[in-house]
DNA sequence: ATCGCCAATGAAACGTGTTCTAGTTGTGGT
DNA sequence: ACCACAACTAGAACACGTTTCATTGGCGAT
């Protein structure tokens, strides 16, 4: 994937910056939060001039972005080596979500963090996109990461509405409104409907 | 709704005072978006002292919240007015949402405030239950606004999600990656899969 | 009319994201 | 080996939300 093959000593310096940059601040938001992530404190401890730390990353958002990025890459990995066996695309999709939101819970902080990048950012990597890729390409059990979905048609739509869908869910549960078991009927129900007949 | 009667002189100031206050947020807001909704500034032009606004929106994004929630009138009284004429519940909620949006996207700035209000908010008055109920009663025809829906049933499980999804949609527009006709077209085979049967 | 008290005032100060400036350093091309 | 230049550094400064606090003033009870 994003690996580029670092040409030059000067590049191979700036990825390993860069990423020194994104685990420090990972390591920041682990614990505290998208609060305790603080940019003077993320260039402290990786040992970069804040101003560096602005170069690579022009605002927070797009440093939480980073982070998140590496989160979802986990959860990609994490589903493909063990895909969901569920029966019907519905209940597929809906074991991904729940995996996800699982996950988010375990360190809300994060959760926290990815859902608020997912809204706000104007950054230039889109999450949701990548996430309903991972819906569609779970609910079709495809297991080929290349093959490039037809964005068009009505179900590859309608996975995106779930995915926004899960999102609005998980935003309630870190607002306290709900708890994991009522996203996992709320999600059943919704995609079942929306994913009828994707089988 | 809210209006209690000013029982005394100085409730009555507060009252005053208070509504000045969101007016002048609203108009700065208008022009210029939450970032030009400033506190010193409404603060100043309100005619209060900034530590007098504090006491009345303890943070930001209560202001927000309470100038949003005037809009949110706004339409319920617009969908009173017009009520939607589509022949089927998905067709009636899609009208109502389009309605929305449109208001919404009339003044993006406004948009912008509202919907990331609906997100971050940790504040006491919850914007989407609100939707969501408006969208249920609009959907069954129901113009009796008293008669509390059972929030348990799927029916009004999956309105919530529309309105989740409505959210979603809306936060692409103002993010530049999709026009309204697209939401509209989005909408629409969303809401035909999960209203189905719910005339 | 007087008094007590709560709410409003004004102004300063804090915290954190972001920007700016001036000086330094290390890399790649010659 | 040397130069040019982009990238890095240190730190100050700015913007804006939020907090604090001493002072003032008007409302309502007496």
């Amino acid at each position: 994937m994003g690996a580029q093959a670092p040409a030059s000593l000067r590049m191979r310096n700036q990825s390993q910056r860069r990423k020194r940059i994104v685990q420090t601040a990972a390591a920041l938001a682990l614990r505290g939060g998208v609060e305790a992530m603080q940019m003077r404190a993320v260039a402290e401890r990786a040992g970069v001039a804040l101003g560096t730390l602005y170069r690579y990353f022009p605002s927070k958002m797009d440093l939480v972005v980073a982070v998140v990025t590496e989160e979802l890459d986990l959860l990609e990995r994490s589903i493909e080596r063990r895909p969901p066996a569920a029966p019907t695309a519905a209940g597929r999709a809906v074991d991904v979500l729940l995996r996800a939101t699982r996950g988010l819970m375990r360190e809300p902080e994060l959760g926290d963090a990815l859902v608020r990048s997912l809204i706000m950012t104007e950054a230039t990597t889109d999450l949701a996109p990548r996430i309903t890729d991972l819906l569609w390409r779970v609910a079709r059990q495809e297991t080929d990461a290349e093959r490039v979905p037809d964005r068009e048609s009505p179900d590859y739509l309608v996975v995106g509405s779930l995915c926004g869908v899960w999102i609005f869910e998980v935003l309630e549960v870190l607002k306290g409104h709900r708890d994991v078991e009522q996203v996992q009927h709320r999600l059943q129900v919704t995609a079942d409907r929306l994913l009828a007949g994707m089988d």
